[in-house]
DNA sequence: GAACAGTTTGACCGATTGGCCAATATGGCC
DNA sequence: GGCCATATTGGCCAATCGGTCAAACTGTTC
């Protein structure tokens, strides 16, 4: 077994202490001193290491993508048909790795910044598109061409809707009926229209 | 008729400056030279009339807040049964004179803040609650109560989310067409369910 | 233990920003 | 015109932050 590269690890560490102090003091006023001492190092480590603060964010970002994209291949492998693929790529949104108090707000923090960071926002855009082209690929086999359209736009809104909610932290969020409460939507949306 | 005062002038014209800041620039990097200049005055007048620049941000969250609750009490007034009021609801949030892309943006952009300031945090949390008790009130006359708590949390994350999607700018927000889709899915929640 | 690549940090710098203040301008009112 | 409350701004300051750099520390290899 490889020896795990020092490099590797203060990646993770930072990356983990950026999503804490995402979630505990908002991207607008984060600065890379409590980054920083969240992970036990130096503001100067994380120049170090990714080479600007910016970097840094788009790291974070990065890997909350990744772990969607994890979640949804799990996911996927188990699914046969295109309704299965469909809830399968609805529920990923709301995996136990994925629908936590800090990663929604980080998550939401990335929304509203996206537009103003072009790191973000080619990220942003490209992961969205992602998802958009997933949902309809599946549509398209259950439901009809005139009303895919809404539908895609209706469930994608209502899982970035479910998300803030869960970042406003007026209720602790539970993945397992957040997963159950889009399937039902999404099914209600497939039997009947 | 009683003259404007140069006070509520300037109010008005530095509150609109701000969402037009706040659109281009960002929360977190707009300031205050910026909006001053946005509004053809300098960034000493935000203080003479606001205080700082805290207050100025509060003042413009009222003002889009303000700007929701004439458009509900207007789609109220013509309603009769809960089922028109609750599309009145819906349908306020889209209304022509809230759902724009520099608004979609600043609101986008005070959910993500909210949070971390306190002035903020307050006035997003009150707004929350009305809209959701202005919602369960009409639907307790509308659907059994065990599935209350659901249609009325499915309805608001979609409007949420349907705020984002406006926000990333993406598709230019049409908000006749919006109030359409608001309401297909409200009446489907309500019909089947 | 010498040499070297990789790692870590304290100290410092330049740039930016929000807010303050004194000075000036404006405009009604007698 | 003179007076005064109101309105407006340029200049300034203290604070903060991101990023640089040289120095120090660590561990591995010969």
């Amino acid at each position: 077994m490889r020896r795990k590269r020092i490099r590797d690890i203060r990646n993770d560490e930072l990356v983990a202490a950026a999503i804490r102090s995402l979630h505990q003091r908002g991207f607008g006023s984060v600065t890379m001193a409590e980054i920083a001492g969240e992970a036990g190092a130096s503001a100067a480590s994380i120049n170090y290491y990714f080479g600007s603060k910016d970097r840094l964010m788009e790291e974070t970002m990065r890997r909350l993508l990744s772990i969607l994209h994890t979640a949804l291949l799990t996911r996927l492998a188990e699914a046969r048909t295109p309704r299965q693929r469909l809830l399968a790529i609805v529920e990923a949104n709301f995996d136990d790795t994925l629908f936590t108090p800090a990663q929604c707000s980080v998550w939401v923090q990335f929304w509203a910044n996206a537009p103003y960071t072009n790191s973000l926002s080619r990220l942003h855009r490209i992961n969205r598109a992602r998802v958009a082209s997933n949902i309809r690929r599946e549509l398209r086999q259950l439901v009809p061409e005139q009303g895919l359209n809404r539908v895609q736009t209706t469930i994608q809104a209502y899982m970035d809707g479910i998300w803030i909610e869960a970042a406003q932290g007026d209720t602790i969020p539970d993945a397992a009926s957040a997963r159950a409460d889009a399937r039902a939507l999404t099914e209600l949306l497939l039997d009947r229209r």
